[in-house]
DNA sequence: ATCACTGATATACTTTAGTATACTGATTGT
DNA sequence: ACAATCAGTATACTAAAGTATATCAGTGAT
């Protein structure tokens, strides 16, 4: 009865499930950037504005709310003198370290793909 | 002069260049669902549209263009008694397998984390 | 006192992604 | 002759993603 060389539909579908959400908690135009920023030692919200070029206060706002959501970075208020507000990554978040490795080297390779002169 | 331990800025931008490459040629509502159906067997335009509920014809045939266009499947077009057209996935194709499989585990994982209670 | 900085939010807008629906012209079947 | 299927396209629309700009209250410096 054929069980185990083809997947049922019901398993397919609850895998395709899983990729779109994924790619959903990555896609948009600053979530990498965001990330990124921060790894790169910017931990304030103005200093993450400040690191990438072209961003909204109001997408950044909006996108720190997601990552958070999806706990890949942290939020900490800590009470000085006065309020002091840091974002960081969360350990959680290297775990999607190979994933976006795999990504940059396929989109490299696909670039170079798309690229080559087609040969006679 | 730290040459290794950090990446230059240039460097970065251009990784995230490729990642976003990458992202754009897999997002969208349909493009997994078309590549999972041709994969299932479904070769002609109407096929796949039936296979795959809720999609549009405009849609179908955008996404197909797209995804030609990065050389994930080919179009053939025989000409028998009457016309036939075909859509097979490329050789090429498979080589992102890796990068799903690594999405369908992350996103499985990703479902369980942002469920579970938090301990008191 | 005024200015700039902090971490944002609100409102209104444009752009991109996706939907709905009708239609084409050629072929095959009844 | 008529309907159905093939492989799509055209036009018009809605919804989602992103932009632009102004504003807020609190702190610190000049």
């Amino acid at each position: 009865m054929m069980k185990d060389k083809k997947q049922s539909d019901e398993e397919c579908l609850q895998d395709m499930r899983h990729i779109q959400d994924t790619l959903y908690v990555i896609s948009g135009k600053w979530k990498l950037p965001i990330i990124m920023s921060i790894n790169n030692g910017n931990n304030r919200f103005r200093e993450i504005a400040r690191s990438i070029p072209k961003i909204t206060l109001r997408m950044l706002s909006k996108e720190l709310k997601e990552l958070e959501m999806n706990k890949l970075i942290v939020r900490t208020v800590s009470d000085g003198s006065s309020i002091l507000i840091t974002y960081e990554l969360t350990a959680y978040s290297k775990t999607l370290a190979p994933l976006i490795e795999e990504m940059k080297n396929w989109g490299k390779n696909h670039k170079a793909v798309i690229t080559e002169r087609a040969a006679v």
